[in-house]
RNA sequence: GGCGUUAUGGUGUAACUGGUUAACACGUCGCCCUCUCAAGGCGAAGAGUUCGGGUUCGAGCCCCGAUAACGCUACCA
């Protein structure tokens, strides 16, 4: 029975696992949250592995976005690369020598083989079946190399993948503990490639290895991952593992209710923080995503004298005492901006005058950025009283050019809004600083052929809401990339929302 | 296209093991307070539970079938 069990093969263990591609995500910290609740209802541990497998997508400066965000909304994690543990290393990056050696054995036990097809090969093989109105998948021709073939290819100096050698016939299930049994046919599972061809492995191979090595217990993770479980259920058997159990969160949603992007929602953990909201906020509010937390009963109310609205509202603590795994419910939550803004004014109201005055201090009066303001006026203005006079933009929410700003004469507003449409990805991609942002907005200039003036004069008005202003790209970087992205996805938003409120109001002016 | 998941007002969630007029919060609208705007107080509208069948005295809760949305379908995670 399970009371003979070693104790330590009774401890409760998670894990999340975000990858430093960018900037710290919101998904990231509410399954993050959602971890750090279950692991310490059940005294266990909650462990943060970087999973930096993909070279390409790599960004430096990711990772310490990545701890300072999720430390910003209250989570604290056991282990880490940061705090280490015993189950280290806690970077993938720093791991790969352990996945070569799992790769050899399930080379050896037959579980994998080696491929040695070119991206681009596999790239017109997808093409085709997408075409014939197949599935897309790997034919699996490199199984039927010989043992003499595959020694030529690598003494050719070949690169090739690893993939996994899914049965052909058959089915995998898995129990979900949110949805209960789960089957795949393995005609529907594709030989995921387990080992890229630069010696990085996939996030598939990476991850069941490091959950056992690091002995974790229950996977917590995004409903996305359901589709590639039974490949990890398939290593786990490869390997002879048990296999933990696998709790799928839902997914956060924009309000068209896809799965929540940088295109229709600020994403970006960065963005909440500077934008000044409050962590004990956007915590509660990823509590509510999902259900999960009991409403008080009518009797709790009336005996503890709370305010209806109060239900909506708690701590971690009161997450801790009274979360409840069970009443998860599963349809994706949208991520609803409005709420999250009244939660937060709902928190800012409870501070002492003093502790506002903090707050407002740490954040957007912080002496840092009115430093990096105030470098920017200096030459600008003739007394200090007209300090706010050219800063404004920098120091509100909400700036939204008018028409006669944004819009010179000569210019349809198709095509303006068009252009500010691709400055997004185009500003998104930029390093945040001053030549690659210069190369990036007169990049897209010219591709649009508009000239350098009209280009930095849109985003200014966008940015600043005037056509005056400090130089654009100081205060693009003085406003940070979070905000300043918002911003122009923000000035989109209303645009076009005027465009179709006024296309639909047309009917009533007579049509020419 | 294939596979998978999900489905309660505009949004987030409730509704004890099927049992009276589907509850709470956000948002919206109105009124009160008020020099304004918020906040606060009071009130209203808004879903018959995606749709269609079935079981049952009785179904949002159970069964069957549709539909839709979403996710995955990469040498990304």
């Amino acid at each position: 029975m399970t009371t003979e069990a070693p104790l330590d093969e009774a401890q409760v263990r998670v894990r999340i696992a975000p990858s430093p591609t960018g900037d710290p995500h919101v998904g990231t910290a509410y399954i993050g949250l959602m971890n750090l609740v279950f692991a310490r209802q059940r005294a266990g541990k909650f462990v943060l592995r970087i999973e930096d497998t993909d070279q390409t997508r790599f960004v430096a400066a990711s990772e310490q976005m990545i701890f300072r965000s999720l430390r910003w909304i209250g989570l604290a994690w056991d282990e880490g690369p940061d705090v280490g543990g015993p189950y280290g290393p806690y970077r993938q990056s720093e791991r790969t020598e352990i996945y070569r050696r799992h790769v050899d054995l399930l080379l050896a036990n037959g579980w994998a083989y080696r491929a040695f097809e070119t991206p681009e090969e596999l790239e017109t093989m997808r093409r085709g079946q997408l075409a014939a109105k197949l599935p897309p998948r790997y034919n699996g021709a490199a199984r039927h190399l010989t043992p003499e073939q595959v020694e030529a290819n690598l003494a050719a100096g070949k690169p090739c993948t690893i993939r996994l050698k899914v049965p052909a016939e058959g089915s995998t299930t898995f129990r979900d503990e949110l949805r209960g049994d789960i089957t795949f046919d393995h005609a529907n599972v594709d030989d995921q490639v387990l080992l890229k061809s630069d010696g990085y492995p996939t996030y598939h191979l990476a991850n069941v290895v490091d959950d056992h090595l690091m002995r974790i217990s229950d996977v917590i993770r995004a409903e996305e991952w359901i589709s590639s479980t039974p490949k990890h259920i398939l290593l786990y058997q490869a390997f002879g593992w048990s296999r933990p159990r696998f709790w799928h969160m839902p997914l956060l949603r924009n309000l068209d209710k896809s799965k929540i992007s940088k295109r229709k929602n600020p994403v970006s953990l960065v963005y909440y923080q500077q934008a000044g909201f409050l962590p004990q906020a956007m915590l509660n509010f990823l509590g509510l995503m999902g259900g999960g937390m009991p409403q008080p009963t009518e009797q709790q109310i009336v005996s503890s004298g709370l305010n209806t609205k109060e239900a909506d509202i708690f701590s971690l603590t009161d997450m801790l005492a009274r979360y409840d795994f069970n009443r998860i419910s599963l349809g994706g939550p949208v991520f609803d901006l409005t709420k999250l803004k009244w939660l937060n004014g709902e928190y800012l109201r409870r501070l002492s005058p003093e502790q506002f005055f903090a707050a407002l201090r740490s954040t957007v009066l912080s002496d840092t950025y009115l430093a990096e303001i105030a470098a920017l006026i200096q030459t600008r203005i003739e007394t200090l009283g007209q300090f706010g006079d050219m800063t404004g933009f920098l120091l509100a929410d909400n700036v939204l050019p008018t028409p006669e700003i944004f819009l010179p004469k000569k210019r349809s507003l198709e095509d303006t809004l068009t252009f500010a449409a691709d400055m997004l990805p185009a500003l998104e991609a930029s390093a945040w600083e001053h030549d690659a942002l210069d190369a990036a907005l007169r990049a897209i200039g010219q591709e649009k052929n508009w000239s350098v003036k009209e280009t930095f004069m849109l985003l200014r008005a966008i940015l600043t809401g005037s056509t005056q202003s400090p130089p654009l790209l100081e205060s693009l970087i003085v406003f940070g990339k979070a905000r300043s992205i918002d911003r122009v996805r923000r000035f989109l938003a209303f645009e076009l929302d005027r465009l179709k409120r006024n296309a639909n109001a047309k009917p009533l002016v007579t049509s020419p």
